[in-house]
DNA sequence: ACTGTCGGGACCGCCCGTTGTT
DNA sequence: AACAACGGGCGGTCCCGACAGT
């Protein structure tokens, strides 16, 4: 147990500090040798819990698609109209930017790799397609309930999803170009406008 | 002159087979001397013409910019209310998306280096404030107008662009997992249902 | 006892394995837990039983001996006339090529190592020694049958184990370029033809 | 020129240290790193000059390959006898086992490697094809001359090669084990009593 | 303006062997 | 008797940039 727990640690170990070197530095110009050494593990440790630099990539995604699922999996539960929820969500972006801003360089580091390698890209894609089916199973009860316009509601997940990324990618480059959290209160109100029921 | 000339070719060959080769592997795994091989010029020539690799990434991004401007100066002059040209706008995407999508896994890395490096930062968010500019004056003019809700001009700039990069990036993603020329005309539908005026 | 049996098991299922490996990659190529993977044992149990992966390989090597001190006693003991016990040997040369080849490529590596490594050197001398031995024996016995031309033992000996070794040689290097079968008895009669006493 | 003759000089040079190097530790166990040091040069020369450690290997197999050839272009020309051709021949291989003694390893080093390697084995069976075309040659017009018994020229030309491999081999591995130069002349005097003609 | 050659550095991957645990 | 985990270190390769020579 003593042992299965130490090598764990040391995994978990890895997988943190390769994160943040990942964050800080990038994929490519963080060697094998520097995340070890920032993490207190010999090489051997390292290629012994991962088969390559990219395998440790390759599971910080997955970690970060499995803490996406779960968030996703609270808002779903929650039982008010479809606008709200969205207004909601769209007021918790802010905090999203601002507590993991360290983690999001990562986020772009995922998305450059998977433009160029097939198999990152399956990965990545995944948690799109969550989101995608989430969004439009919302969208659909939003219409059911009558607080929604009748529009295709993959077009419309696609347009909420696609405004998160375009604001979390421009946050990340110009953290100081604007307000954002007053930016995407904003977008979400025009967005909302877009997609809300005449009355 | 003659020798002028021949330099400035050298110079354009180098620039135009980088870009090839950087679309096509990647900036990082884009070697200097994979350039110079595929440009069928030699090491020294490539350092003669450029300080360094970055440089050369650096004059791709600037030469791209003043393609930018000159299509948004383009746009600028038409004589249209601010709503139609938002909707002409938007049917370029597709044809952008289709046409440059070789170029795009590159403004990635661009944009990777960015979040990283203060001085690449600054190039790649100068294309950013002048699609800023441009939208806000488009949508200033649409309240102006009386075709547009009277909202802040620079949120409104801000979810145009938003949406459209993430777009982008999508396409870029799971090129086939959507109709994008569908999905992205949908879009500009809901968002302009968003900003137009009520009548 | 059945522990003792185990222990056995796993030694000689880690020798076996490494010959495989040995013959099929070579021993520079075959990592020591390449091996332990292919026998289905851990490191652990590797350095239990051999020092180093050099010890497996002298072992090997002892355990080829053995087998070849034992071929070589049959043979002593048969009673005919040397020139036909030559023969017959000659006849079997085919045989071993073909039935040893993977093991041969091996057997180089031993002597690549060995005229480098004074401590394996004497390993893979020893075999030379002893069918130097027996040869020089037998020509010695066809000498005094009187079927034989009174030559240096020795020598004789040198030149059945040179062309035995050269025949295997090229065997390995060009399985297709001849008809080994064929060459080695014409070699033998040649050979014997040279060594036989003229009526 | 001076670029150039400096070029060829570093390249000469990475070749002759790369020769030692193999013969005295062996090709594995040989770096690249060491080489360089040796040699006094740098990496970014090795590497600019071969594209591997293999292509090192192969250059210089195939400059022992032209000096053979040359070598047997020399002996061609001579105008005696058959026997006393190869009599004549025999009598250098010791001169040859002593003075290039240092190459030789690098000759089992060339086998071994070409029995796992497809591509080297290509050209390390070259030469012996040119041996075999050789022998052959000789062996035929000393059936011709009436001075060798008429026996397939292949055969014979194998035998021949076949035996001074051995000896090579033998000579290498056991240097003190025998007097090589009069084992190899008693070898051929026992071969050369199997191929020539009875009178 | 352009070329060929070279310098030195670091990268990732792997490897052999050991150590604490069971 | 065997195992998982780990320690360092070296392996070949390649890369960016410099510079002497045209």
């Amino acid at each position: 147990m003593t042992q299965q727990q130490r090598s764990q640690e040391t995994r978990a170990q890895i997988l943190s500090t390769a994160a943040r070197c990942f964050a800080q530095n990038g994929y490519n110009a963080t060697g094998v040798a520097e995340i070890c050494a920032s993490a207190g593990v010999s090489k051997g440790a390292f290629y012994y819990h991962f088969a390559s630099k990219q395998a440790v990539f390759m599971d910080l995604l997955n970690a970060w698609m499995v803490d996406l699922e779960a968030a996703l999996e609270a808002m779903a539960t929650e039982a008010t109209s479809a606008p709200e929820r969205l207004s909601k969500m769209a007021r918790m972006m802010p905090v999203i930017l601002q507590s993991e801003s360290a983690q999001i360089p990562m986020f772009l580091e995922f998305w450059t790799q998977a433009s160029r390698d097939a198999s990152v890209r399956e990965a990545a894609i995944a948690p799109y397609q969550k989101f995608q089916r989430f969004f439009a199973q919302l969208i659909q009860e939003g219409i059911e309930e009558g607080t929604l316009e009748p529009i295709n509601p993959a077009s419309g997940a696609q347009v909420i999803i696609s405004l998160a990324s375009g604001l979390l990618l421009q946050g990340l480059l110009d953290p100081q170009g604007a307000d954002w959290g007053h930016v995407s209160e904003d977008s979400v109100q025009i967005l909302l406008k877009g997609l809300k029921r005449r009355t």
